[in-house]
Order: structure tokens, then C-alpha cells, then sequence
RNA sequence: GUGGCUAUGGUAUAAUGGUUAUUACUUCGGUUUGUGGUACCGAUAAUACGGGUUCAAUUCCCGUUAGCCACCCCA
């Protein structure tokens, strides 16, 4: 104690000479970075965003899905009794707080439940079943950000609600892998079942015996996961466990007989339709309602391993859920997609392919105006120009026309339409091509048709 | 949640226990007032935050925060 008094006095001494120092040079206001793991999307990324969300969503509505919404905010007890209590998303992940009312809400960790619980609220059970949706949105979960996972994320995803049929699996596992496809990603499609409840719960007595008398060669991890949950040993990144889950039984030899054909229909299915799978009998999933059928998409990069992060998409079936939450008892199945995760991998494609790909250039126009008049007939013409649909940059903002020839050039523009004081005198314009330097006036009455023409070319 | 690495203008970087913290790009303005892609000049702008050691810290130490990576888990 005596030690920090001697120490107090310095302390204020310098404080206020820092302070003081700062306050004469500068005035600063506390600013604000974005939340942990929560990212801004920016201008220049528009085209990786658009793109994917404009693909997604006209394969979906290919296939006869059809687009809904659900809130971000949704009774916190919906997603726990859904998910399950002890998983992982729910225990240490959800977003859960009390609104100024004090009920317990929570941001949507995925959009099932909520898709779920939409589907019993609206009656949508007195629809033709089955229902097929699509959604998209943010997702919320408070892990610890890392490369491809944030804790505000997007989902891309389709649910079937109404019907169990293989066919059904089959058709959601090809909606996914050629959405992924057309926006430029060749993957691998892992598949497994995990059975009914009933199979399960068989299944894993059996792997606990079996786990428990290898219990020796597990890791510390492992270890303590074999009574809370054995299940996940089977996708142990560890060597060790890996050599132990290699003997342990498999779940495929403990489902019932209509598990079995379920299942194999599924997969002969996905033979007719040449989609790439792997069967992958360690595959389980991280959520309480999956039955049966269940399925990873990954990127196909040959000979490569595969990364923590690189599931672009995951789903399965759900036959359980809609009851689980009050409903009538309702088959269904589903998946979603990570659009960070998709973008990423995008990204990385396009690093590895820069210089191959040629840069198409499009034809763009700007238009430079010069003074008030020149200014004033700008605003005019501009808006007539839109109107006939022709989009063109600008900024009206800027006095010279040597910043606006500048900014043109900075956005590529090929064509430039410049409208001075003498221009308006003359009811005409000037059109520069940007490249040549060849500039050519033009009435004002036949612009739209001229800047057509070389939109067109 | 656990562990490792990191933190300098908007971006990318240099340097240092001691004068005014380097450079490039970007942004803004200018090089005689109506012509860009080159050049030149100028302006703005940073040692994440808090504490400690020291005569002196951006530099060394601790904490916090954030980012990255691995684990856990997941999209």
C-alpha cells in the first residue's frame, strides 16, 4: 500500500501533462469499430454478394421453392427446444436476452426452427404439402470469430415441410450442389444417415461400449465427450481417435430396415442425377432434430484436406421437429448455406485464377457537366436518360471538369458526355471516347439514340 | 470456451529507449481559370486502449480490446 501512495502522486502529474498535450492538438471523439465478429460489407465486394444471392435464389424458384421470411427475434425456448438444450449452438452460442417486457427472446442461430414454427403458426399444414421455401438472411451465434465464421453470418437455405420421400432428400441435396455449381464452386457431397431416434438411441449404447473399452487410447477430449457426447468422437480431428473410430461400429448397421431402403434410395437417386458423393458413415450432425438423412457440402479441391472451415452447406432431414415444437406431427427436411463461407471460397478462386480470366470491359458512361447552366441542363438530361434507361456515373457535386474527366476515367468510363456553358447555348452536347481522345458533338434531342448505339457496340 | 501469433494514417509499410515517426497508394486541392489515363507541388491523416518500469516508452513488461491461426463447435 505505501508502496502504490508514492507512486499516486506521478501518476496525476503525468496524466495531466499528457492530457493536456493532446487537448491542445487535437480534439478527439471516441469512434466505434463494428462488434466482434461482425463485419461490413462493402461497395466493392457488391458484385460477390449480388451475384450469389441472384444465383441462389433463381435456382431455388427453379425448382419450386418459394420465398419467405422469418424474424431475427424469436421466443429463446423455440431454438432451445429444437435445437437442443445441450448443444452447443444453444448452450454457449445463442444470442439470448430479456426485451423490455422481460420475455426471453433470442436472435436465430439458423433459420429452421423458425421456418418450422412459421409453418405451424400459419396453418400451412391446409397448403398442398409438401411446402417448399427458401430464405435468406443474417444468423447469429456468439462464437469466437475465426477465418469464414462471424457471429452475424448469412444463410442461404430450402425447406421441403409435409413430406417424407427420398426423392425429397434427393431433390434438396441438388438444389444445393447446383447453386453451388452455378455460382462457380465445384464440391464433393458428404452423406450419411443416422436413423430414427429409436436407431440412434440403439446405435449409441453400442458405440459407448465400445468407446468405453478403448477408452485407453483416446484423447483427453474424447474422453470426457463419451457419456456427454459420443456421437461427435466419430468426426475427431485427432489421430489417435481416428485410429480408434476406424474399428467402432458403424451407425448404417444399426438402422431399422426402413432407414435402410430410406436411405439407399436417397443415394441411388443421386446416382441418377450424377451428383458426386461420399458416403460418410462418421458424419454426424451438430443439431438435436435430424433424423435420417443427413449431408455436408464441401469444396472439391483434389487431393487437398480439407480445412475446419470449409462446409459451405449442411442439411438433412427433420422429421421430428414440427411436432417437437407443438405442431402435428410433419416430415421434413432442409439445408442451409454460409454465404461468407461461399464468398470466401469465391474469393480464393479468383486469387488463384487472376490474370487467366479476362476483364470483360463494359461499356460505361459518365457524364461531366460544367457551371450552373451546365449543371442545371445536366440534372434534366440525365433524368431523361434514365428514364429511357440508360444508367450513367457522375458526380454533380464537382466543379472542374478536369476532376470529373479524372473520376470518369477512374470508373473506366468509355464514353464521357460533357455539357459546358456553350453546350447549352447550343442545345447540344459533347460525347468523348475515352480511349481514342475523338470527341463529337451532338444534339441534345439525339442523345439517348447515340449513347444506345454505343451501349449496343 | 481453450491455446498460439499479432497490433504504426483509410490501405500497405519503414524506423527508433531521447528533437518535427519513413515511404507508397488512396482522398482533397493546385500546376493561369472548359479536357482524364503520365508528371510536378501542396494539404489531411497513424504508434489500438489502460497501467507499469524509466529522467525519458511507439519501442521493454503487464492487463484489456480487436484481428489471424489451431482446438471445441459450426455455415
Amino acid at each position: 500500500m505505501p508502496a502504490k501512495k508514492k507512486v499516486q502522486p506521478k501518476k496525476d502529474v503525468k496524466k495531466t501533462t499528457k492530457k493536456a498535450v493532446k487537448k491542445t492538438t487535437e480534439k478527439k471523439i471516441k469512434t466505434y469499430d463494428p462488434l466482434r465478429g461482425m463485419k461490413d460489407v462493402l461497395p466493392k465486394h457488391e458484385s460477390y454478394w449480388l451475384d450469389v444471392s441472384r444465383i441462389s435464389r433463381s435456382v431455388a424458384s427453379a425448382y419450386g421453392y418459394k420465398y419467405m421470411q422469418t424474424p431475427v427475434l424469436e421466443p429463446a425456448q423455440l431454438f432451445i427446444r429444437s435445437i437442443g438444450k445441450a448443444t452447443d449452438v444453444i448452450s454457449k452460442e445463442m444470442y439470448v436476452f430479456e426485451d423490455r417486457d422481460g420475455k426471453k427472446v433470442a436472435m436465430r442461430p439458423e433459420f429452421t426452427a423458425g421456418i418450422a414454427r412459421a409453418y405451424i403458426s400459419n396453418g400451412m399444414h391446409s397448403l398442398p404439402q409438401p411446402v417448399k421455401v427458401w430464405y435468406e438472411g443474417p444468423v447469429f451465434r456468439h462464437d469466437r470469430p475465426q477465418a469464414g465464421r462471424y457471429r452475424q453470418f448469412n444463410q442461404f437455405g430450402c425447406e421441403t415441410l409435409g413430406d417424407r420421400d427420398p426423392v425429397i432428400d434427393a431433390e434438396l441435396i441438388v438444389v444445393a450442389y447446383n447453386t453451388l455449381k452455378d455460382i462457380g464452386l465445384e464440391t464433393l457431397v458428404y452423406i450419411n444417415s443416422i436413423g430414427s431416434e429409436e436407431d440412434r438411441q440403439n446405435y449409441i449404447v453400442e458405440l459407448v461400449g465400445y468407446l468405453r473399452s478403448k477408452r485407453a487410447y483416446l484423447s483427453e477430449e474424447s474422453r470426457k465427450r463419451i457419456n456427454k457426447n459420443p456421437l461427435r468422437i466419430l468426426d475427431s480431428k485427432n489421430e489417435q481417435d481416428k485410429e480408434v473410430v476406424q474399428d467402432a461400429p458403424q451407425i448404417l448397421d444399426w438402422l431399422s430396415q426402413e432407414s435402410k431402403d430410406y436411405f439407399m434410395k436417397v443415394l441411388e437417386y443421386l446416382d441418377e442425377l450424377h451428383i458426386p458423393y461420399v458416403l460418410t458413415p462418421t458424419l454426424v450432425r451438430g443439431l438435436d432434430y435430424y433424423s435420417d438423412t443427413v449431408f455436408e457440402l464441401y469444396l472439391d479441391k483434389d487431393g487437398e484436406e480439407d480445412g475446419s472451415q470449409n462446409a459451405l452447406c449442411a442439411g438433412g432431414r427433420y422429421d421430428g421437429l414440427v411436432e417437437q415444437i407443438g405442431g402435428r406431427p410433419t416430415a421434413a427436411a432442409g439445408f442451409s448455406m454460409g454465404i461468407e463461407r461461399v464468398i470466401l471460397a469465391l474469393k480464393e478462386k479468383a486469387q488463384q485464377h487472376q490474370g487467366k480470366e479476362k476483364k470483360e470491359k463494359q461499356p460505361h458512361l459518365f457524364f461531366a457537366q460544367l457551371g450552373e447552366q451546365g449543371r442545371r441542363r445536366a440534372l434534366f438530361l440525365m433524368e431523361e436518360l434514365r428514364r429511357e434507361g440508360i444508367t450513367l456515373g457522375a458526380n454533380l457535386s464537382k466543379g472542374s471538369l478536369k476532376a470529373q474527366l479524372e473520376l470518369a476515367d477512374k470508373q473506366h468510363a468509355t464514353h464521357t458526355v460533357i455539357l459546358g456553358q456553350k453546350e447549352v447555348q447550343d442545345g447540344t452536347v459533347i460525347i468523348r471516347d475515352m480511349s481514342s481522345g475523338i470527341q463529337e458533338i451532338v444534339d441534345q434531342k439525339k442523345i439517348g439514340k447515340k449513347l444506345k448505339k454505343i451501349l449496343e457496340a
